[in-house]
DNA sequence: TAATTTGAAGTGGTAGTACCAGTTCAAAAG
DNA sequence: CTTTTGAACTGGTACTACCACTTCAAATTA
């Protein structure tokens, strides 16, 4: 009697389920970034492989994930492969409400950033490298010739997540963006107040210069020292700044007591 | 010049999709049983007026979403409509299909768990002790006693907790919260491995004896290291298990060439 | 007869082609 | 210079052919 062949796998997992997988490890890899658009389905079928049938199960599956989103006539854009985690919940009502908090996500984010950036030194790819010197041009341009602090803060968000994009660690990818939403979205009103102050802005692009010198340079233990260092000026400048509105507070509390 | 056709909808539902809903209609109505096979595909692209190829991809969106189960040559079995609503269902999938983010994630975890640990031994309270104590105590019991690797990774998680309440900071402790969960949601079976080990499980013991002596006596450097010792352990260890598995999946498959 | 083997017919899985339907953008027309 | 047009993208749908797996009854064998 013929030894009947060991079944391998109960689900030999289609090649569509294997290909959705596949194409999250280009995301994760970096490869397909987050908010730009993908391949065509003809290109990537071709590129990965396979029918055009087949892709377009696979990205049914991620469709239906909200991990890519798809337009007809125009493609398909990537979203990101956490869309939504604890976002709106619980963690943004304490932020609304104790605004001291931030110093305490300042304190979080001071070592992610400074892990980012060791890890962005250290992992980086020459493509990786070259989106950070676009951040990080386009920062500086704009520090010079334009004033608008939105702006400004748009353009620092988008440097610092470029760098932690180049960690090639998406658990650190996505909770560092989620404080920043969390920063953006709550107080992004003191946060601006560092951009009005001449002082404040030369200490920050001073910084940024560092990091971005060390990662490129491939020093990773200086990037995490200069981006550690960059955040904790921050928190330290936002306290100094808390701490003259107290001051304006009181005063005004006196003129109002004098009147 | 001719006035355009006001166009309906700027997505107009494609037809895959509004077939998903058909389908699930059908299961409604009770037309489709649930735990009953359902008719083939091509039965069922015919009888749905269309083809085989967009009705697949229907039935992919179903079969990604668990309502129904597919097997190569058998067919296809509705499971019932139920979501199953499994928290966190975005994050946990990325663990689940790319087991290696585990890694990115406890490299995260062994920065925020030596903070924890740093700021816990430097701001923590007496009542914060105590708990600390409790919640020490009752793992070292359990691990003396009992064998039961859930409950021992349940107890371990609620001293890891304790000490990271300890810290006052409420990012800090929501974030970690966050990454733990997801741990022990997607991957627990793996992480359940290291209790089963002897070797390992002396090891952890250890480490939390460390990280107990360190906090309680104020050592916050101390703590910092042994927290961070901890975590690296378990990295380590993980992926020393993930390379004997692969070495028996090897072996396994080496048996069956042999055959 | 009873156990085994075989193979046709069913199933889902994959590939390839052709065509339809929106979108874009630059060249051509006004 | 503004408007119109249309080629060249994009995704969406259809159809066909074939492959891989499963089932099960008929054919074969012991």
């Amino acid at each position: 009697m013929v030894v009947p062949v060991q079944k391998d796998r109960k689900h030999t997992t289609s090649l569509s389920s294997s290909l959705a997988r596949r194409i999250e490890q280009l995301i994760l890899d970096g490869t397909l970034k987050s908010g730009k658009p993908m391949p065509s389905e003809r290109q990537l079928s071709e590129r990965l492989g396979v029918s055009r049938n087949i892709l377009r199960e696979a990205l049914k599956e991620l469709r239906g994930r909200g991990v890519i989103d798809t337009q007809h006539g125009r493609g398909s854009i990537v979203k990101g492969l956490v869309p939504n985690l604890e976002q709106g919940s619980a963690l943004t009502h304490l932020f609304r409400e104790h605004p001291r908090t931030l110093y305490d996500l300042l304190e979080v984010r001071e070592l992610l950033e400074g892990r980012a950036a060791y890890l962005a030194a250290d992992r980086g790819t020459e493509e990786d490298f070259h989106r950070i010197t676009h951040a990080f041009e386009a920062m500086e341009q704009a520090g010079q010739e334009s004033t608008d602090p939105l702006k400004a803060a748009k353009l620092d968000h988008a440097f610092h997540q470029t760098i932690s994009e180049a960690s090639h660690n998406p658990v650190l990818v996505h909770t560092l963006q989620s404080l920043m939403e969390l920063m953006l979205n709550s107080v992004l009103a003191s946060v601006n107040n560092l951009y009005h102050r001449e002082a404040s802005k030369k200490k920050i692009d001073r910084h940024h210069r560092q990091i971005y010198n060390a990662v490129m340079s491939r020093q990773a233990d200086w990037a995490q020292k200069a981006a550690t260092a960059h955040i904790r000026n921050v928190r330290e400048r936002l306290l100094e700044i808390e701490q003259e509105e107290q001051r304006l507070d009181r005063s005004s509390d006196w003129e109002r007591l004098l009147q």
